[in-house]
RNA sequence: GUCCCCAUGGUCUAGUGGUUAGGACACCACUCUUUCAAGGUGGUAGCACGGGUUCAACUCCCGUUGGGGACGCCA
């Protein structure tokens, strides 16, 4: 059975790049019937937080990425890895650093500055101490433990192939930091095999890495698992993607209004897909789907337009009622909301649904339906009345008013043949009256159906903004009647 | 700089030796409409380059170029 894993580091929150990983990990194990688990690399005390778990957990559920295990932390399982680092140390494999950071550094700066390139390497200071200067340094220093690296590295690789590295290009790393903690790779090795993980999958960044993953699986008999190291998620430039390009952790999206199947649909087909035209998946559907035959070698551009794109498809696609309640934390504490209540809300949505692609949109997008507006888009309306599409004389707004208050019913079709009797009796065409009177109503130029607006606001809202408009913003337009 | 990875329109991709190189996003135009979206129709735009292999290369091999990644007692 496989049994895959993803290890995120709690020094910040779960990056879109790590999302994608833990998706195509999530994915393979569920198409395979097999096992996936959560495993938090807290490694580095200092960077970790538990802060930062929580959002990790959040991100993860948020997406519907459910594990199996864990989460395991690697804080709690020092033990093991100092246990079998001293095997290593027995079998004379790793031995003791005493190089302070700063040495390190001072060495490394000159040597590059004298070759004038870049390309340091542990020098093996501490593997030619002499008895004397060991003892020394073990009297007044913190020792780390580093790896010898006395042979090249190869291993196959799901989609690359075969990769190699000759020992020249590999330092002599360390495996136990001087705190007495596990390193990255050390404490990568020891969990995924004593976790009995299958299947390595992670993004391609972790390549050199794996060449001293490998001596280590080596060093200690072990089987490495099959490794799989998936493109890079990118930015426009072509670059890794990251904070600098904008928004790259994962509750950002959700908090911008993304659907969490959007959100998975999209990074499910950055870097994979299921041959054919196919597109809009759900995740069950992507998990049947689902093959690493089908994974591309090149990295991929998170395009946010096309991810808002599909955000809207499934918006379009979602029941009102599913909708409202994935709008409530976009909405719960706006003006009116309470007030209308969710017969009425749901009313709106049915109106702007097709309209949105995010779902922090609704409220920009139809406030007017529960406060009156705002603010008014004069500059957008004003170039409206240049192109003489729109009437502003003061009487045949005031005309529509008088018509509605004779009204008794008041529905949308009682509206539109309102208007457009009034219309009809003044000789114009009903489209000239018909945009003030949204402006009046909304504040704005566009939007849903006139008349399907009225409907919902009711006749004596509409009458009530109507003479406000007449009163107090249709004198601010400025525009000669 | 060294090592490694990659290469189909602006972006995500289908393609697996013989195709008018297909789809989606974005963009443009038209259409529909009271407006904005949505929808419909159409359009611009692509196999990085050079060598091979082959009757035949987008597809296979090599090189060049270009892009990216790694070079931490971070993960």
């Amino acid at each position: 059975m496989v049994k895959v894993r993803i290890a995120p580091s709690p020094t910040g929150f779960l990056h879109v790049g790590t999302a994608r990983t833990a998706l195509y990990n999530f994915l393979f194990a569920r198409n395979g019937g097999g096992k996936f688990i959560l495993r938090i690399e807290d490694t580095d005390i200092e960077r970790s937080s538990d802060e930062m778990v929580n959002v990790i957990i959040e991100s993860l559920k948020w997406m519907g990425l459910h594990w199996d295990e864990g989460p395991y932390f690697q804080s709690e399982r020092r033990d093991i890895y100092v246990e079998y680092a001293d095997k290593l140390l027995q079998a004379g494999l790793v031995y003791p650093c005493y190089c302070t950071k700063e040495e390190i550094e001072e060495r490394k700066r000159v040597t590059e500055k004298k070759k004038k390139k870049k390309g340091w390497k542990y020098d093996r200071r501490c593997l030619h101490l002499t008895r004397e200067e060991k003892k020394q340094f073990e009297r007044e220093r913190a020792s780390a433990l580093r790896f010898r690296v006395e042979r090249a590295s190869s291993f196959e690789d799901f989609l690359h192939g075969k990769i190699e590295r000759s020992k020249e290009d590999i330092e002599d790393f360390v495996i136990i930091k001087s705190d007495g903690m596990a390193t990255y790779n050390f404490a990568c090795v020891l969990d995924d095999h004593l976790m009995g993980i299958t299947h390595v999958i992670r993004g391609e960044d972790h390549i050199p890495n794996t060449h001293k993953q490998i001596l280590l699986y080596e060093a200690f008999g072990w089987m490495p698992p099959e490794f799989v190291h998936l493109p890079l998620i990118l930015g426009p430039d072509r670059s890794k993607l990251s904070k600098r390009h904008g928004a790259v952790s994962v509750l950002e999206y959700r908090d911008r209004g993304f659907l969490p199947e959007a959100f998975v649909n999209f990074l499910a087909l950055l870097g994979w897909s299921p041959g054919g035209d196919r597109e809009i998946m759900s995740l069950d559907e992507i998990i049947g789907l689902f093959s690493l035959e089908r994974v591309g070698k090149r990295g991929a551009v998170f395009d946010t337009k096309k991810l808002e794109w599909m955000n809207g498809e499934y918006i379009k696609k979602m029941s009102d009622g599913e909708l409202l309640r994935r709008l409530s934390p976009f909405i719960e504490n706006k003006p009116g909301i309470e007030e209308k209540g969710d017969e009425y809300i749901l009313r709106v949505i049915a109106l702007l649904k097709e309209r949105m692609t995010l779902l922090s949109q609704f409220w920009e997008l139809g406030s007017y339906f529960f406060i009156p507006p705002e603010q008014y888009d004069i500059e957008s309306f004003t170039k409206y009345v240049k192109k003489g599409r729109a009437e502003t004389r003061k009487e045949r707004i005031e005309k529509v008013i008088n018509a509605f208050k004779e009204l008794k019913k008041f529905d949308r079709d009682m509206a539109e043949n309102c208007v457009r009797g009034v219309a009809e009796g003044m000789g114009i065409k009903a489209a000239l009256i018909i945009h003030p009177i949204r402006f009046a109503l909304t504040g704005k130029t566009g939007g849903p159906g006139l008349f399907e607006i009225m409907e919902i606001l009711g006749r004596d809202e509409c009458i009530k903004r109507l003479e406000y408009f007449v009163e107090n913003i249709l004198p601010q337009l400025n525009i000669k009647n």
